[in-house]
DNA sequence: CCTTTAATGTTGTCGGCGCTCACATTGCGG
DNA sequence: CCGCAATGTGAGCGCCGACAACATTAAAGG
């Protein structure tokens, strides 16, 4: 692959799997295109031919994010054999690994305002709303005979209840006043049933 | 005040003042050491006299926010008549209002990670963990005959939905797949209901 | 009242960053 | 085979946080 001369050959993909694995492990705050173009051997400006901007190149982070979280949460929907409410309780749990293993890509996800802009990056608009829809699939799964705003109204609350778990649990906001925090189950069950 | 001179006068609180204003208009990534010291007249390096590095400037505006916080939430747990389901409801709309009047500081104050490390900054331990105990006091007036495991189960898991909603809001999350977001009302009625 | 001392502010400097421009090299399609 | 577009280079700009050496002032104590 690496020509080990004048063109490198493959460094949009390159520079988005080392960002990832920056993202992964130091969060996206710790991503630098020099440190980036160094450590792939090529100069500080050679990312600028493949992502006009720094924020260009998280966002392409975020999107494999989104499109790896989708995998996992339709294995999930994929079974049409189970119970509505398994279907949830494991759909939540996707969420939960995900961020628990994954912890700062997620926050790129989700935290980062990219999508909130006037102009979100188009590379993550798909996979992002893909995987908004598949909450809602989720959620009308449990609730077939619902109505489309009973189950938006539930999709609603029982995100903001496991998004912000995670957001509270990976800044430790649950060490100072609770004995220990919650574990992944007793939160999915206790989103479950509120959301019964 | 100001001597028009060499000495400024009062330069650590009109820095956290105006690093205080920033972080509401423009959240914290906009704040500059430099740029506050070029507006308050100062030079580069002043700043430094009074805060250890940017961080710890922060810390002091995140402090200050979570003052104001308990300030608001203790003006709804001052009045012992209210029913502890009313003083639970008004407590959650203490927080979504300031996080919808204060945006940037809410985000300072939860998003920012100063008390997940090691050494959290002193200024902001006592009032956060009096913010914290707040929300506890605020569970513990709606259901005064729970043991101390139930309180702190739903404190956490509201408290997880408050936050999940206010973070979800904020970055627009709910206009991609929801026809509007829910009211502010609507979201403190669900989290009351689901914690009852 | 004067001197010493600590507090406070200044200038200069370093390294790191995102980003741009003019230029160099390469690979590919006509 | 050639020309052009894609890709990589090096230099440089402005911004930033942080530190060090030095200047000025206020306050404390004789």
């Amino acid at each position: 692959m690496k020509k080990d001369s004048y063109h490198h050959g493959d460094l949009a993909n390159e520079l988005l799997a080392a960002a990832l694995k920056i993202v992964e492990r130091q969060g996206a705050d710790a991503v630098s295109l020099r440190d980036l173009a160094q450590n792939l051997g090529v100069s500080r400006a050679a990312p600028y031919r493949h992502f006009p901007d720094r924020d260009a190149l998280l966002a392409a982070v975020a999107a494999r994010g989104f499109e790896d979280l989708v995998e996992a949460y339709e294995s999930v929907l994929a079974d049409r054999e189970l119970p509505g409410a398994e279907v949830l309780r494991r759909g939540w749990l996707v969420y939960l690994d995900f961020a628990r293993r994954r912890p700062g890509l997620f926050q790129l996800m989700f935290d980062s305002d990219f999508l909130g802009r006037d102009k979100p990056p188009k590379v993550m608009v798909p996979p992002a709303d893909r995987a908004y829809h598949l909450l809602w699939e989720g959620m009308r799964r449990a609730h077939p005979q619902a109505d489309d705003a009973t189950i938006k109204m539930r999709t609603a609350t029982a995100w903001s209840t496991i998004y912000g778990y995670i957001a509270l649990d990976r800044a430790n906001r649950f060490k100072t006043f609770m004995i220990r925090p919650l574990s992944r189950e007793a939160v999915a069950k206790a989103v479950l049933a509120a959301s019964c």
